[in-house]
DNA sequence: TTGGAAACCGGTTTTCAC
DNA sequence: GTGAAAACCGGTTTCCAA
């Protein structure tokens, strides 16, 4: 038997919590159920729709699946996370979140689309049951370097859309937590815990041997109430512009968390000042008028290395160098600053344009290619 | 008690060995006594001469303390070994090996040198007894980012230089294994391995047990016959700028092995001693009609080291040679310069491509593969 | 030969005695 | 509270039976 996690969409009708839950509260992920899968291995997840009002309605719905930190962590944290991931994957295209392409998989649904590394959507008719088989592509412990600490749970989120209507409002949202490991490490941390339990229960004599058994193979998703909260998506910057043209369905709330500033730095999660990856910082520089880019090897990872190394390349004296801009792919002009350099710039390629703003200052933009 | 490990140079005289070992081949670490320590930790290790003839008629030696890796292991690997080490360090400063200095603690020695970021040197006079205070700051797993594998040890070892006569003679070579933990892990370490060891002995029923008692307290260096073996010592490339002006003595012997040249004698630290030694650079070559590879090992690693090693492996007059360019694997063209020589070329391969823009001048393109 | 379970490994966290 | 020892954690390796 696969380990396998179901999830029943709109089990029941809309409200069948008992107390009226505070409606704008982001919900506790603690209090989600625990799922634990195998790094790169599908799980089949079943969904139908129930006797609830808006899904009597609806005949096209959109369902998107997505893997997403606790929400007690800031976008920006999240960010940081996946980009951690993201930058020590064997390759760029590595996705968070997978679907099974099997035909024969296949059931029920129709128009799969990628709408970011961590959020597939797919459309299916909610009258009719459908199911589909996910892989997560990321440990629990790659979020972090730091040997020997427990991993970081996700959230398993399944948001779905009315897709037949115009309004295309969300009516459902439903989540489990999940911990991904290694090989069969899933299936190991089972083993652990009921091997403590068994234990626990041998000491306190109490012969609750009926109440787990086995832990059941299937898991329901917890029906959510929180339709407020954005979820994190994931798009690393290297696929910026290729995300660009597409066109994807999500509103200009959910795209802003996608793209904060960087540059004002947050506070390192870890009490552990340990800095990441101080590596030398490269970078590749050409002017309108050359075809062939200098390289700037940068004395220490900072505006002022980088001030340096531009003066010494073009012969100028540093301190007639003025301010010194980013210009992004998207087009936005950013404040070079010290994280930037440092974590944003290495083996990237510029063009440089130079401008006599004030007499004796040199005003630097540096246009990302 | 705090666990020490002590060292007794020259224990005998010089050669103590029942048969005649191998002069040349290097020795093999497995077979070093194994200490355990804790990494920041100071531990103790005193030195004292004996009756060698060497050491009679010295009054002054030069003892190189050293963490090196396990001698099986290339200078290259040894480097990168190091080199990641660093890059993860929380300060550019920080060093491999540290020696106390607490005045209180320093008995007989003097003329202290960090002759590289893994070994440092002193003064003594052998025929009083000597003691320093050694702390090692790299774990044993900081040489790899995987999770959950065995740390690697590295060799504490320990050269001694005739000071007195003007040869600077390598008089006397010892080493043992050391294996660095975090916080109080080597403690761990002995007591699981004594807790293991009563159990197989249980299970063996084999009650010898006045053989293990106690670790010794004390582990003594076993001396080396291979005096020939160049330890591999390490100095970031951000600090070879401000080493060289301190003129240092040490720092060509990590190549010695990768290119042995006729000066064969031992050459002992003299504070004058050769030009430094940059690091050398070796790139694989094929132009478009070959399908093998050929090696360009530069004299320096600058663009004039790469114009003369292309001339020389090509039959060209080197000032024929004019631009030459590194086309990136994403595509981009850069100016090849010092730098990038220096610090992102060595062990690549290249398609070479040599074009006459203009008579008399040839136009180099590197293509990365 | 393989695949499932247990052991290993060592950084980290918790527990416990003083 | 403090320091030592044990437990936790999960990636990795070894072991062992089918």
């Amino acid at each position: 038997a696969i380990p396998s996690l179901k999830n029943s969409t709109a089990p029941s009708t809309p409200a069948p919590t008992p107390a009226p839950p505070p409606p704008a509260s982001p919900y506790k992920s603690s209090e989600l159920p625990m799922v634990y899968l195998n790094k790169g291995q599908f799980y089949p997840i079943t969904l139908q729709g129930v006797d609830s009002s808006a899904c009597l309605t609806a005949t096209k719905v959109k369902t998107v699946v997505m893997a997403v930190f606790e929400n007690d962590k800031s976008p920006e944290m999240q960010l940081r996370f996946w980009n951690h991931w993201h930058a020590r994957q064997p390759t760029v295209k590595q996705r968070v979140i997978d679907i099974a392409d099997y035909k024969e998989v296949f059931s029920g649904i129709s128009n799969i689309e990628e709408v970011a590394f961590n959020a597939l959507s797919f459309v299916w008719n909610p009258s009719e049951e459908a199911k589909v088989y996910i892989g997560i592509n990321s440990l629990s412990t790659d979020f972090s370097s730091q040997k020997g600490v427990k991993g970081l749970p996700l959230n398993l989120q399944i948001d779905t859309y009315d897709f037949s209507s115009g309004t295309n409002q969300l009516i459902h949202r439903a989540a489990c937590q999940i911990k991904i490991f290694c090989d069969k490490g899933a299936e190991r941390k089972m083993r652990d815990e009921e091997r403590k339990r068994s234990k626990r229960r041998g000491k306190n004599s109490n012969d609750s041997l009926v109440s787990s058994s086995m832990g059941s193979d299937c898991t329901f998703f917890q029906t959510l109430d929180d339709h407020v909260t954005q979820p994190v998506l994931f798009i690393p910057e290297t696929h910026l512009s290729s995300l660009q043209r597409m066109r994807f369905s999500f509103s200009r709330s959910s795209m802003k968390r996608l793209y904060p500033d960087r540059d004002q730095n947050s506070s390192p999660p870890s009490k552990q000042a340990r800095k990441e990856d101080p590596q030398r910082v490269l970078l590749y520089v050409r002017t309108g008028a050359e075809e062939v880019f200098d390289a700037l090897m940068l004395s220490t990872p900072t505006l002022s290395g980088l001030q340096e190394a531009i003066s010494e390349k073009y012969g100028m004296q540093k301190d007639t160098i003025g301010k010194i801009y980013k210009k992004c792919k998207r087009g936005i002009f950013v404040n070079m600053d010290d994280n930037i350099i440092e974590h944003y710039t290495n083996q990237s390629a510029f063009l440089i344009e130079m401008s006599e703003v004030v007499s004796g200052q040199i005003q630097v933009t540096l246009v990302e290619v």
